[in-house]
DNA sequence: GATGAATGAGACTTCATTCAT
DNA sequence: CATGAATGAAGTCTCATTCAT
């Protein structure tokens, strides 16, 4: 009779992940019970289980969101036409700004989490492979426009990027206080110098 | 009767942290429990906490250890003479090959942590301080030397080496069977090439 | 519109009764969910509190339902004429290549149950008084036709017959390998001598 | 230092085992919570853990612990002289007067189980193995010395015996009101016959 | 110094049942 | 008639910590 219902649920079933998202970053992945999950969320403890399995399918679908999220603005590098170097540099600057507890944290955890738990691994590798691939797509480009050194190796220099902006992260984890600003500047000038070597 | 307690106190204290790394290593810090620890100390948890007040007490006091092994590192990094940037490119090269289990976790699981533990938060912050000015003290010591850019920003340089390393320990764990020789390399030549600038 | 509502509602009903059964079957009387038999019956966990009150009901109804099977063959057995002996050994043979899963474990479910729960213990009760009425009934034909020896207590004959089918479903239970077949034919030759006897 | 503790420590394994008879007989396998026999035994949820691994290790050391009276009884029938048919009649007829509320239900209550659990099945089938090997060896005996019709399959007939205590047990469930005299008395007679053809 | 018994809160999850639509 | 969202108590089990011995 009704009809609504997929969309309700699924409704529903994201504003389950956005407060297990508020949850997850206040007290992080193993900190974070399923009981304040559903006080977050409003919902009775047993009603969390008709939208998901356990636990784990909630990091699960979270983590993969999360990582989806970097995902999609590396995708949008892909520009045909453009300064390879200066697109990355811009990145790389895009992505300091964020303070503690604006949910970097949680990556750290995944990649922990990730060394003993399967399931995670898959989740974080399957997101480096992918990344990994669009970096170097856009490498590979960049090369044959001659914007890039055709020398580079572009799957090494791809897994280089994604060194940096993991360091990149742990910058105000390490020290919140400190001006993020000229390391970032270094960091930019090193990338561009890679690329442009001739 | 034995006179020898404070040594006999010391040595068992340090049995049990090394205990309590192996199960940290193993499970996580959240996922080791106190129970764990014990029996992997082979003591009941009673005796446990004659020589720990918690086991955040223990964590603290490994995070500790864990960092100050990196800080020792360093430290002996402040060669008088010598090539700066080869000695950097160098200490890159020899944190890299470490696989996942091989601790390397456990930071990130820190690092996580500190975002939301004050206690975890100083610890780690401290720890950087440490790191960085080691690492700001070299470049200063090689710029008077000539052997480095007189015109780099000594502290930043530094920032910028240390989320090279973070970066590089996330390497094995986003892909456990990727051969990082030439992503390496590349970092290393990253460093010189930016210590050498001229 | 609809007028066919009566019928309809029987033959859902019996649906719903026919999904319990095989969960039932498949994981018990505990072990069986409402959840599990709204799947099966492929129908809402709402729905079905439109055909049955509680689970309870359910599994009384369903209760009945086993129970009247059996009795329905013994009231076959009532055959004014023939050998009343071969007529109940027969049925023994009959009753006994039962493997596991085939059902019998749920009667002991219900034996136990019935121990502390009144409503259980009625039906199963009632069952059994049916049972031993229609049993000593035929015996009692039997001895007035002079087919079975007039000296027996139909009553207690009754209640042995009865004793001996319900040992006769644990054997598959106690041993599955165990080749019944001559555990059987002692079976009935038991039951013949006692009837013949004179 | 201390070295009291394993008696200590069976003791109380003993009265939390009692606690928890006490509790399954009350409510059954299933019914009876971890809870309840922490409640019954006066010690708090976790501290039961210290001395089970599981509610499962309870259920099966318990149901080990009932199956081993049945069977210490027959242990205790193997007179190497004596009139075994005697003996066998003399062992139903104690058998026989067990109300409801003994414990029986439980032995249905494993029966049922040994059809899903393959833990609960070990247990059991072991238990029947014993019985029979036991049973058969009385038998064969018997049948040595002349006492027992020596043209009998002493498996077979091991097998009906326990049938028949199966059977017996199920008697007061089916009808606590009934008196069981008559009918203990039949299959008393039944066996006997049965030792005795020649 | 050393044990391990004991606690009790809290973890994740399941379940029978109700109710608005 | 039919749905499935929603509840909340209860299930089993784990854990950091304390305390008598």
């Amino acid at each position: 009779m009704r009809k609504l219902d997929p969309v309700r649920h699924e409704e529903k079933r994201l504003e389950i992940l956005a407060a297990a998202r508020r949850c997850f970053e206040r007290s992080g992945l193993k900190g974070a019970s399923i009981s304040d999950i559903c006080k977050e969320a409003g919902i009775s403890p047993g009603h969390l289980y008709h939208y998901f399995d356990s636990k784990d399918a909630i990091v699960a679908t979270l983590s993969q969101a999360w990582l989806a999220r970097t995902r999609e603005r590396f995708e949008q590098l892909s520009a045909p036409e453009g300064d390879v170097a200066a697109l990355l540099a811009e990145e790389i600057g895009r992505l300091a700004p964020s303070g503690p507890n604006s949910g970097v944290e949680i990556v750290f955890e995944m990649l922990a989490e990730s060394a003993r738990n399967p399931a995670m691994a898959e989740v974080i590798q399957a997101h480096s492979r992918g990344l990994r691939a669009i970096l170097a797509d856009v490498l590979r480009k960049g090369q044959q426009r001659g914007a890039v050194d055709p020398g580079l190796d572009a799957e090494a220099t791809a897994v280089v990027i994604i060194a940096i902006i993991d360091g990149l992260k742990a910058m105000p984890l390490r020290d919140p206080a400190l001006d993020r600003g000229s390391a970032i500047g270094l960091l930019q000038q090193m990338v561009k110098d890679i690329l442009d070597r001739r």
